[in-house]
DNA sequence: ATAATAACTTACATAAAGTAACTAAACAAA
DNA sequence: TTTGTTTAGTTACTTTATGTAAGTTATTAT
């Protein structure tokens, strides 16, 4: 058997990548500082997932979460340093699907 | 609203690569060719799904499928080119991890 | 004939994500 | 003062994805 083990922060930034819409979240957040809002319309996220992503993130240091006392009250989400180090991986992912993914027409 | 629409080609790329265990599974491909149960072993996938994602990436053409009519009959699972392809991808999770990963002694 | 091994598959249980309605706070309008 | 708006969520419930463990098929060994 080839028990080559996989080294562990490997397998927790894939598991952090795998998750579902975090690294569009991120790709979205990387032009810039967004609204919950904003996000949810420009990604086909639900709100419910959306909210547990960002308190996720938040948790990890990759998004930070500010309160602006406007009116009504602004909810900023922007990147931290960590955040935006994931730029050059979306960049990568990027890269290779203009390459390598075909459009269809009729797409699910 | 920002609606900067994100091209449909990266969303594809990202729904492949955010799919569990997906990204596992390619990296120990890039090592070499290798049996069913040897991936399984490397990972902790479940054969249920180790099966459904291998057949999902034979039809993606990412991964090649070849029956060695050995005793008894052996399968081995390789990359294609367009597998290999996705290797930056994967150096540049692996050096992301290396710098923003911390480990834990206690993991879940 | 019985057992062993590899590569799956099936049936069922649990976890994650989708949907839509609801809530809280801070005003604005009537 | 009551009613309504907007933003940023949350809650309850449904559907989908994944995990678990047992079963199947093929091929060879005993």
């Amino acid at each position: 058997m080839n028990q080559s083990i996989i080294c562990p922060r490997f397998e927790k930034a894939i598991s952090l990548l795998s998750q579902r819409w975090t690294a569009l979240v991120i790709y979205q957040l990387l032009s810039g500082p967004q609204r919950f809002g904003t996000i949810q319309s420009s990604i086909a996220i639900s709100g419910r997932v959306l909210s547990e992503r960002l308190k996720d993130l938040e948790q990890q240091g990759i998004v930070k979460r500010d309160v602006i006392p406007e009116t009504p009250v602004r909810i900023e989400y922007s990147l931290t340093e960590k955040g935006f180090s994931l730029e050059p991986i979306l960049k990568e992912i990027e890269k290779w699907s203009q390459s390598w993914v075909e459009t269809e027409r009729i797409e699910k």
